[in-house]
DNA sequence: AGCACGCCGACT
DNA sequence: GTCGGCGTGCTC
């Protein structure tokens, strides 16, 4: 008798193991299971009892037995493995075994004979007896458009089963509030209720936290980031598949934990990037969520000010129920938007347009915070000689090195591939010594504002400030507390946050994503932009106050995307976006997948993609897939390895899917996925291509 | 992908 | 004379 087991190991979909006699009945599917793997052991998921194995003799092991003391696996975590593993054609192992923390399925005691389960479970009993109880927070009184929406989303509570809701709600509108007052809802459907609610990132949202403690004190509340010791996660884990925890608060990698009691699911910035995994299978934690929904049958909401635009068509065509809070909460008016030319070259100096510096000023004067928004962190974005135009482009990678300043000194550092080397005195190439920074990083912009606004207090933010324990939360509290006026920063300040003081936003160059020829970087641009925008002037109106104001130095003042900008009317930008999508056939109104491949050589990679086209081609039927030329990825070098992909379209997921099934079948036989000199995956649902 | 084994360069 | 570079090969 033999036991087909699921190993995070991308060489084949499961692995045969002889059954030793004890174990020969009495395993379910899923149940963690030990076994020898090489000179040692690893945990694998239980597939199936087989008769019979392909696998020669001699090399077949006997499995150890299962892992005691392992938390079953609810039957919707089963599925949604089983759905992502079809759906990004991966094993079970690689979808379902990174989604268990590293420590529970590290073999073997740790310490005086206990193992790391038993110690996550000793841990998770107290995890939750020591979030102690913060200041109860008493639901503030609800504006008449977010009891509108909460009346539509009550029988979905009660009732239970799929229903996908897009929440489109201006910044500023409330949504927190929604989502805590349809927690209390789905957490009183039974006593064993769940909630998960999923943010792009957890580090930068301490506040959210810390109000979903305050307003459920009673609940036990947990929180899943990478972020968080091993131990920790593993504990946070266990009591949310243990059932105990109540609310799970938690980024992308949250959306594969067990929820054995889920009664209903919130994805916050449902638009961000970062829910798409950078992990082996790149899944989508949002798409997974609304399948978890599916398979779970409870409700999903989707909420955003700026919604992806796959999901606003998917509510236009009915799919999603859309959801409304038009306006701010607190009363405010949205924003008033400007566009200004940037500082010309020549009198670029303070790397601020004159119209930005007096802005600046008047709110200075006002005592107001204002908040410069450079999504550029470095001192300088390249080094130039000014002799022979040499760039300081990085040896291993499609890329500038980026001038940094790191404690007075000045560096060179690739952000692709981390290598940092000293500044050189002459230019490699000519070698004269006239080397000018070209542009303006967060650095050297911060140098640039203390010498333009010497009495204002300045704060930076981003994620070189950031790499320092406690340094954002230190800023934010100084921000909150009125001890900082000047806030400078990357996409790092844009999330979420609220500062009532703030009334003027600066964008400083940001056209760089309008060259791009990624066909999704207006989209992002915008939804950017209206979250910096959104961070002014959130606070109730003072009677006589000017409107807020967010200026954006642009040179393209004629893009239809500022009109909608401006207007700050994403109905209107998303009309004009999709009318374009349509009108070339992009993404939502077509299915991608890329196959991609890497090697030292771009000739190899390029070879190797034009042969696995070559396989493809006799499986094309008619109306189905099509595949593209491959050519050289946007990010042709990266660490010394060239890469190169090939775009798959289809009008239906469900042909695109068969025809990847039997292309992907031909081509594990033809070539393993991984060799020394090239290696190959495929992404479903790229969001860069 | 890991991880072990294996053969050639700069160091205690 | 060793530590360690990553090339090659294997994992049921």
């Amino acid at each position: 008798m033999f036991a087909r087991i699921a190993l995070e190991v991308p060489i084949s979909a499961w692995f045969d193991y002889a059954v030793p006699p004890d174990w020969r009945a009495g395993l379910q599917p899923f149940d963690w299971v030990w076994v020898p793997w090489g000179k040692g052991r690893r945990l694998g998921l239980f597939l199936s009892y087989e008769a019979s194995s392909e696998v020669p003799q001699a090399k077949l092991k006997t499995l150890i037995g299962p892992a005691r003391d392992a938390p079953a696996m609810p039957a919707s975590w089963q599925a949604l493995v089983r759905f992502a593993s079809r759906y990004y054609h991966r094993s079970i192992g690689e979808i379902g075994l990174p989604a268990i923390p590293k420590p529970l399925r590290q073999p073997g005691p740790l310490s005086a004979g206990s193992t790391a389960l038993e110690r996550a479970q000793r841990r998770a009993r107290t995890v939750l007896s020591s979030s102690v109880a913060t200041v109860p927070s008493p639901p503030p009184a609800l504006t008449p458009a977010q009891q509108a929406v909460l009346a539509t989303l009550r029988p979905a509570a009660e009732a239970g089963g799929y229903q996908p809701f897009l929440l489109f709600g201006v910044t500023g509108s409330g949504k927190t509030e929604v989502y805590l007052a349809w927690f209390e809802q789905l957490l009183a459907r039974h006593p064993r209720a769940q909630v998960l609610l999923m943010v792009p990132e957890i580090s930068l949202t301490p506040r959210l936290v810390a109000q979903v403690r305050a307003r459920f004190p009673e609940q036990d509340t947990v929180v899943l980031h990478s972020g968080l010791a091993d131990m920790e996660r593993s504990a946070a884990w266990l009591t949310a598949a243990e059932g105990r925890a109540r609310i799970v608060i938690g980024t992308r990698l949250s959306v594969l934990t067990p929820l054995p009691g889920l009664a209903g699911i919130v994805v916050d910035e449902e638009h961000d990037p970062s829910f798409k995994q950078p992990d082996a299978a790149f899944s989508s934690a949002r798409d997974l969520a609304l399948a978890l929904g599916s398979i779970a049958a409870v409700p999903v909401l989707l909420a955003s000010a700026t919604p992806s635009l796959e999901s606003w068509q998917a509510a236009a065509k009915g799919r999603y129920q859309l959801l409304r809070l038009p306006e701010r909460a607190t009363g405010a008016a949205m924003p008033q938007i400007r566009l200004v030319k940037p500082a010309p070259r020549e009198v670029a100096g303070l790397g601020l347009s004159p119209a930005s510096a007096q802005a600046i000023e008047e709110a200075l004067a006002r005592d107001e915070q204002v908040l410069v928004f450079l999504n550029r962190r470095g001192y300088a974005p390249v080094l130039y000689c000014m002799h022979c135009g040499w760039l300081s482009q990085c040896s291993h990678c499609s890329a500038y090195r980026v001038l940094h300043k790191i404690k007075g000194r000045y560096r060179l550092i690739c952000h692709h591939c981390s290598q940092t080397l000293q500044v050189p005195r002459q230019c490699p190439q000519c070698g004269a010594t006239h080397l000018e920074p070209l542009g303006q990083g967060t650095q050297a912009m911060e140098e640039s504002l203390a010498r333009r606004f010497p009495g204002a207090r300045i704060r930076r933010v981003d994620r070189d400030v950031a790499q320092r324990k406690g340094a954002v939360e230190t800023i934010f509290e100084e921000i909150q507390s009125g001890e900082a006026d000047l806030l400078l920063g990357t996409q790092m300040l844009a999330k979420g946050h609220d500062f009532p003081k703030l009334r003027l936003v600066v964008v400083l160059d940001c056209d760089g994503a309008l060259y791009s020829g990624d066909f999704r970087a207006r989209e992002r641009l915008f939804a950017t932009l209206m979250q910096v925008a959104g961070r002014a002037g959130r606070a109730a109106p003072v009677a006589g106050a000017a409107q807020a104001q967010v200026i954006i130095e642009t040179r393209f003042h004629e893009d239809p995307m500022f009109a909608a900008l401006r207007a700050q009317d994403y109905e209107q930008f998303a009309a004009q976006e999709l009318a374009e999508r349509e009108g070339v056939g992009f993404p939502p109104f077509c299915h991608q997948a890329l196959l991609r491949a890497r090697s030292p050589s771009m000739e190899k990679a390029l070879d190797w993609l034009a042969r696995a086209r070559a396989l493809g081609e006799p499986l094309l039927a008619e109306g189905g897939p099509v595949m593209h030329d491959p050519v050289p990825m946007p990010m042709a070098r990266l660490a010394n390895q060239s890469r190169a992909q090939l775009l798959i379209e289809s009008p239906t997921r469900p042909r695109l899917h068969a025809f990847l099934r039997q292309w992907l079948d031909v081509l594990r036989q033809q070539a393993p996925a991984f060799a020394s000199d090239l290696a190959w995956q495929l992404e479903m649902d790229p969001l860069e291509i």
